[in-house]
DNA sequence: ATCGATAATCGAACCGGTTCGATATATTTT
DNA sequence: AAAATATATCGAACCGGTTCGATTATCGAT
């Protein structure tokens, strides 16, 4: 149907050889006045290479693969997209295509592997794998390059990108700790998502280093989610005075969006009476009702990164890394030192 | 490296041919023998047949293209992300992989698109091509098939997907007249949107049925932005009390948000002293200060459809479709009667 | 002029599948 | 039992590129 290399060749009156020389400019030399004939007769032509074909005979597509599973339902998540568009970028700038893979079921994800796996991506980037998978021992096994965006598995030589979990958690604990509360929840994510074990160590560690007494109590094992944040805030207003926390800290932004609605449902003043963190500093941190002090991660430049190492494996680079990428506290609204 | 059909066919003593019926089913016959011999090898040698040889000789790769110019930097609007969720749905169920392309700039596109348009790709949707975009005539120029997700062209006969934007405008402005409001102002997005002069006509025609004055100068150009609306809706604060609108129409939710806050922050009461709709029914139409009355759009219906449009046009269907979907209005906190 | 070295071009094989014409085998018909 | 038909399998060509060994043209040195 399209113009095909040979259409060019016989139009030329060269070789199909030639004009793959002239038109990925070598791997062997064309004489000029061949080059501008050739070039000039593709133009012409509107003649545009076949990725396939090339894809098969190079063994490369130029195409990185993303794979991801949303929680509950939802690829639109502000997490995910933030990567995505930095992996956009990286793509982008070095000619790469993406393709994209999602299912709600993690499992069908390595069911449906053969997909990816099979010459049409040259990589796959696993966005937040959860605990339980096993996706990357399969394609190590089967030789494919990839990189996952999630905390590093210990006995794992798979790179990764991502933040500092227990760090930023830290942190941001620490900060809380300094405006002088002494009794703060933590609101937890997902118990099969690596970042919340992660995460509740930072939270414990900031709570020793500074020699407070760390209460167990309060920490709220929960989801990634507005509905959670707000179940677990109403928990804590429940509790009697003198053992409800001061300050919230919420393991995302949307858990704190949800306990920012609670309290205004019943009145609590935040921060006045009560502070709340978020995580993650999504667009909700700065359009909530109070916008959130919250932890930036660097999602475009970690969807960045990713798509580099990936890009450096699959040119052969072997060396194993686990980056950590530097978060950042935003300081809005949502926090005040403690009442009295 | 990794196992081939020859492999296959090799161990297990068939032609390379045979092995292909096997694994396709057809077209041809093979015997029942056989049949359990190859596929028993085929699991013991963890084969996977390559996606790209496979693509190069069917003239299909199963693979299907979203195009998309982000307007102001962010793939991560939710406008993009709730469609692209309905086009991943559809590829999965259909065995589709999906790949990405975007850009900030349109004529980038163009450049890049030999990219797609090369096999790699068995169609195209195009996702809100701004009004001066010549992408699909160099596609159709080109055979190859495709898809636009937004209001039709006037002199096309590409098919397309999207909601009706002069009825959803018309409807909610309707809504906000038979409230009682008789000085509405319309917030608009950007002039180079194929949206903003529809949703414009809506609004105006609304006002003539009704038999209402239509005051013009309530036409407010801006665009599809938080900041936007903030700015809009201060022009609206600083005109003389008696031809201040009741109420604020804006083209999107992020309009509306930064109206919202901009009345806030002038102590105006919302709905009580005027009242405020979005569009587009964006997770912030609920989570705003104020949970707005919006316009749903069915985001992901209209990636659903544009697959699966896209899917038949490449199977064969050469009908031309431009389907606009039901759109819907939801009630929330920030309309109300206008006070006295 | 002759020879060797270098540069430019060609032809054929290959990448890993699919498909079609031809052949071999099994089944039915007369 | 032979002929006609249907079924199963093979081999080769093809999809549209890349790459490598071999061949030819070009050039400078002797």
């Amino acid at each position: 149907m399209s113009t095909t290399i040979k259409d060019l060749a016989r139009e030329s009156a060269v070789s199909a050889s030639t004009v793959s020389y002239v038109l990925n400019n070598g791997p062997r030399p064309v004489s000029r006045h061949i080059r501008e004939k050739v070039l000039a007769t593709a133009a012409r032509m509107n003649y545009h290479p076949n990725a396939v074909a090339r894809g098969l005979s190079r063994k490369r597509m130029d195409t990185l693969g993303v794979v991801y599973t949303y929680w509950d339902a939802e690829i639109t998540d502000y997490y995910f997209i933030s990567i995505l568009h930095g992996i956009l970028g990286s793509c982008m700038r070095h000619g790469q295509a993406t393709t994209l893979f999602t299912s709600h079921v993690w499992s069908k994800v390595e069911d449906d592997l053969s997909l990816f796996a099979n010459g049409r991506c040259d990589g796959l980037i696993i966005v937040a794998p959860p605990l339980s998978c096993t996706v990357m021992s399969l394609l190590t096994a089967r030789n494919i390059p990839c990189i996952v965006v999630s905390d590093t598995l210990p006995d794992s030589d798979i790179s990764s990108v991502n933040i500092d979990n227990q760090l930023a958690m830290y942190q941001i604990t620490q900060y809380l700790l300094d405006l002088g509360h002494q009794r703060i929840a933590m609101l937890c994510g997902d118990n099969d998502q690596r970042s919340t074990p992660l995460r509740i160590e930072g939270f414990r560690r900031a709570f020793s280093d500074a020699g407070h007494n760390e209460d167990k109590h309060l920490i709220i094992s929960g989801s990634y989610c507005f509905q959670s944040g707000y179940e677990s805030a109403l928990k804590m207003l429940d509790l009697p005075a003198k053992r409800r926390p001061t300050a919230l800290c919420c393991a995302n932004d949307a858990i704190a969006a949800g306990a920012l609605k609670a309290l205004m449902g019943r009145g609590v003043k935040v921060p006045e009476e009560i502070s709340v963190t978020g995580f993650d500093d999504t667009p909700l941190s700065s359009t909530a009702p109070v916008p959130l002090t919250s932890v930036r991660q660097p999602f475009g430049t970690i969807g960045m990164r990713a798509a580099e190492l990936l890009l450096a494996r699959i040119e052969g680079d072997q060396s194993h890394h686990s980056e950590q990428l530097p978060t950042e506290i935003v300081e809005r609204d949502s926090t005040a030192p403690p009442k009295k």
